[in-house]
DNA sequence: GCTATACGTAAGCTCACCTTATGCTTGATG
DNA sequence: CATCAAGCATAAGGTGAGCTTACGTATAGC
């Protein structure tokens, strides 16, 4: 029979690239993890890694053999979130990873709502990067993360990881100075194409956010669908800082409704055809583990003030989980 | 991460019932197993057995993760079937378990069949009580295995074995003498439903096959369907010794359509509304593991010659594989 | 060429897991 | 009721799988 730790790994190196890096991110060494793929590739018979340089890259039967990996270690997560279940009540370490601009914003919320729920629960949150948080789900750093993506910004399937929307915003565009009169009071009476509200702004200067962010890249190509390549002077993550600085004039910039309750005189803001999708994110198959329907409980009546516009849960991974 | 070898015990634990049964069967100290499944225990936080009397049996969380451990293990065995299938060339050990009337009707011809397409193919055939097949199966003591089940006796649904099947064919009533003229010629022409049939020997001593086999069940339960309890006289379950008891007056039998080729003198022979469904069985996940398929295609083509009856491919458990 | 990175192999150590030994409880038997 | 076997659990001890350390080799960047 396989041995599903060696499968575990086998799907780091995957999704890693490299033997040191599975190394580091499950704490071996590079040396444990090179033996024990060696092992796996005997017991299959088939190679499943080839060198490519000074790295190894799978072969096809590495990667289907990747696959099977997805959906065990995805079954294996799903008998542990019912074993968790048949414990009765919920306790605990939670590992929470949150986007920085959740800091503020939903988190607070969500953890006071779950203290008062679940007074056992010992939340742990931790900001981590979007790109960065599938790898801590599946390294067990995270059990459950805060994410989202944009339009023009589609997030990448991936079967290891499941998700359930928690709120959909609009974003606005900020500026300094209204083009003309009829803009002028933050509603857009011109026309409502992204094309239309955003071509005024195509000589501008432009704040984004920070290089490699999601954010950055759903400002890039928002101006691209509208027709101009966006110059951008600022980059900054911070969307109080983003309209600090466009009330000052230094430019245009997007931030998402939440991020417009406390906006500086002097900012004119429009709202842009163009969402912002708040999801939780787990490891497939967790999410029907107590603590984690608990923290999206929790989130969801947390944001439920701020009015949440979609209520349904999706599922990105290919199998037939169901959560309420 | 639970570990699925301890999984693998609990699933064995709810088969077979005794921890000392399931240390039997996988070679090891039931100390060894109780040591396993205590850690497997403790890992899930849930009571998973409790002590009956000197067993133990499962509790509905043990029962419950069972059902993981089952998806789990059919995953696994679906992987190492792929990885058999990169492998170029079929070749190897196949472990092939037969019910006893298969040895001299199919067997032989399926493995010259399978001798001729696959030479390096090593089948080694092994003589197993159908009610055995299924722990031979997943104990690994089995690769392959030729069942049947009868009408009146529905095999029981088991998630942890697939199935294909090979052959339907008509059983018939063997008798030494007619109970009148009409019947004389083997075929009925007083009536078709197995009452009308049966009936006339209701008061005769019966042959059957050995009792705890499917082969008793089917023959008790097809009388009993037709209005009356059988006498059985012989216990017998070999079908030429069948035939041979019918012949000389010892009584009534079933036999099916396969052992009827060469029928003694003397004996009348009634096709009956009743079928017999020779099989070929696996471990779930296993139909695309090249040696399984091979087998399968080898056993449809020996039994082709003798007509076989339905070709499709269906499942009998609920998860979702296919094969060709 | 020099250096850092990445992987593989050899050697040795440690702990997880198995066996053996033993005891307790249960159920069957006379 | 006494006896015995079946079944499970625990304690103690041995050993091999799997880890780390150390080192060698090949590649990519400077």
């Amino acid at each position: 029979m396989l041995d599903v730790r060696r499968l575990h790994l086998l799907r780091e190196l995957d999704r890693r690239g490299t033997i040191a890096a599975v190394a580091e991110a499950l704490t071996f060494t590079a040396s444990a993890v090179s033996q024990q793929l060696s092992v796996l590739e005997r017991e299959a018979g088939v190679p499943l890694l080839e060198r490519s340089g000074r790295r190894v890259v799978l072969t096809p039967a590495g990667r289907t053999l990747v696959t099977h990996a997805d959906a065990v270690l995805e079954r294996l997560e799903l008998a542990v979130s019912e074993l968790a279940g048949a414990r009765e009540g919920i306790g605990g370490p939670l590992r929470i990873g949150t986007f920085p601009s959740g800091g503020p914003a939903i988190v607070p919320a969500t953890l006071a709502e779950l203290a008062q729920r679940h007074p056992a629960l010992e939340p742990m949150v931790q900001e981590i990067d979007s790109t960065r948080v599938s790898d801590g789900l599946r390294a067990g750093e995270l059990d459950v993360a805060l994410v989202h993506d944009y339009d023009f910004v589609p997030a990448s399937p991936d079967t290891t990881v499941d998700q359930v929307p928690l709120l959909e915003e609009p974003m606005y565009l900020a500026t300094g100075t209204a083009i003309d009169t009829d803009s002028a009071r933050g509603t857009a009476t011109r026309g409502d194409t992204l094309a239309e509200l955003l071509g005024p702004w195509a000589t501008t200067p432009w704040i984004t956010a920070r290089d490699g962010t999601t954010g950055h890249a759903m400002a890039v190509r928002a101006c691209q669908a509208a027709g101009f390549q966006p110059r951008i002077r600022h980059q900054v993550n911070d969307f109080r800082t983003v309209l600090a600085l466009a009330a000052i004039g230094q430019g245009a910039g997007f931030v998402p409704e939440m991020a417009t309750a406390r906006t500086p005189e002097n900012v004119v803001l429009t709202r842009l055809p163009l969402f912002r999708r708040s999801k939780v994110a787990f490891r497939a198959g967790g999410g029907t583990h107590p603590a984690i329907a608990a923290f999206v409980a929790a989130a969801r009546t947390a944001v439920g003030a701020r009015g949440r516009t979609s209520s349904g849960s999706t599922k990105t991974s290919a199998s037939s989980l169901k959560r309420e």
